[in-house]
DNA sequence: GTTGCATGTGAGTACTCAATCACTCACACT
DNA sequence: AGTGTGAGTGATTGAGTACTCACATGCAAC
C-alpha cells in the first residue's frame, strides 16, 4: 500500500475554505444579523467552537465570505469576457452578463451580496469589503469591456435590478409588473 | 378658556403612527434582524412593552413600517408627476426621479427599503409586503408616465443602483469607480 | 366622585446568541 | 513507545432578545 492520503483531519486552511463555501448557503437566507454561528458550523460540518478558531469573530467570518463571493463573481466575469475578447464593448458586456446569469442560477451567491450591501450600513468592516469588491469589479468590467461610463453604469444598474427580482422571487409571480421588471433579464 | 386639546395620553392610533414614523430611523441602521424592539420603543418614546400592545409582534411591526415607506414613496412620486402632467414620458419620469431624489436626501427611507428587500428572502410576510409595494409602484409609474416597459424598467434599475450607492455611501469615496456608478444620479 | 375603559409601564420569563475554555484526540517525528 | 503540536469539541457563560402580565394612571360620562 502506498502512503496515500488517508488522514481524517483537515488542515486549518482547508477547513477555512470549506467554511467559506458552505457559509454562503447559511448567510444567504437570513443575512449577517439573522444567521447564527451555529448554523454556519452545521453547514460546514464542524462544531460551533471551532468556527472561532478559524475566524476571530462573526464579523471577520462574514467579511471573508463576502470577499469570497466577490472573487467568484469576478472569476465568472473573466470567464465570460474571455469568450468575447476583441469584440465590441456591447458584445463583451453581454457575454459577461450571460456568465453572471449562469453563476447566480444558484441564488445564494447573489443573496449574500444583497445581505452584505444591507449590512454595509452599520458594519464598517463589511462596508470596506463591499466597497473594495465593487471597486475592483467596476474597474474590471470597464477595462475588459472597453465600455464607457454610461455602459458600465447600466451594466451594474441592471445587476442591481436583478438582485431585486431574485430577492422577491418575482419570477414566481406572473403579473404585468413582474414582466416589466424582469424583461430581458436572463436566467437559467 | 376653550376646551382645547390638553390631554397627555395619545390615542392608540396616533401612537401607532408615531411608532411607524420613528421606527424608520431605528430599522434603517441595522434592518429587521439587527434592530431590537427596545430600540424602536426608545425612538418612539414609549416603553418596550407598549410596542406589543400596538403591534402583535416584531414581524407585524416591521411589515407596517415597510408599507408606510412604500406609501411615502408613492406620495412623493405622485407629487413629482403632478408637476409634469401632460408632458412626454421622459419628462414625467425625470420629474418623478427628481422628487424621489428629494425624498431620500434623508437616507433612512431608502435604507429601510433595502433592508426590507433583504429580509424578503426569509420572512414571507415581508416578502408579500415588498411585492405588493413594488407592484403598486411599478403600475403607478407606468400609468402616470405613460412610458413603455423599457423605460419603466430602467427607472427602477436606476433606483436600485441608487440604493447601492447610498448603502455603501459611495458619495464619500472619490474614485473613478464611484464616479462611474454615481454619474447623473441626483442627490440633494 | 365613582365607575369603566383605554393608555401606558416595571418587572419579569424563557430562551438564544456570540464568545471562551478546558479538554481530547490525531498525527508527524524521533 | 514517547512527545510536541495542531485539529477539533462539549460545556458553559454572560449579555441580550422577543414577548408577557400584573398593575398603575388618565380621562370621560354619569
Amino acid at each position: 500500500m502506498q502512503p496515500e492520503r488517508q488522514r481524517q483531519l483537515s488542515t486549518a486552511e482547508e477547513r477555512r475554505e470549506t467554511v467559506l463555501r458552505t457559509a454562503i448557503g447559511a448567510f444567504a437566507a437570513r443575512g449577517y444579523f439573522g444567521t447564527t454561528t451555529t448554523e454556519v458550523a452545521k453547514a460546514a460540518g464542524i462544531s460551533q467552537a471551532y468556527v472561532y478558531r478559524l475566524f476571530t469573530d462573526k464579523e471577520a467570518l462574514f467579511v471573508a465570505v463576502v470577499e469570497h463571493c466577490f472573487v467568484r463573481v469576478r472569476a465568472s466575469l473573466e470567464a465570460g469576457a474571455a469568450g468575447a475578447r476583441g469584440s465590441s464593448p456591447e458584445a463583451v458586456l453581454s457575454a459577461m452578463g450571460d456568465a453572471y446569469a449562469h453563476l447566480i442560477s444558484d441564488k445564494d451567491l447573489m443573496l449574500v451580496q444583497l445581505h452584505a450591501q444591507a449590512a454595509t450600513v452599520s458594519e464598517p468592516a463589511v462596508r470596506e469589503a463591499v466597497r473594495a469588491g465593487y471597486a475592483r469589479t467596476v474597474e474590471y468590467v470597464r477595462g475588459a469591456s472597453g465600455g464607457d461610463d454610461r455602459q458600465v453604469q447600466e451594466f451594474f444598474a441592471v445587476g442591481m435590478l436583478c438582485h431585486l427580482v431574485v430577492s422577491m422571487d418575482a419570477g414566481a409571480v406572473d403579473a404585468p409588473w413582474t414582466r416589466t421588471l424582469t424583461a430581458g433579464i436572463r436566467h437559467y
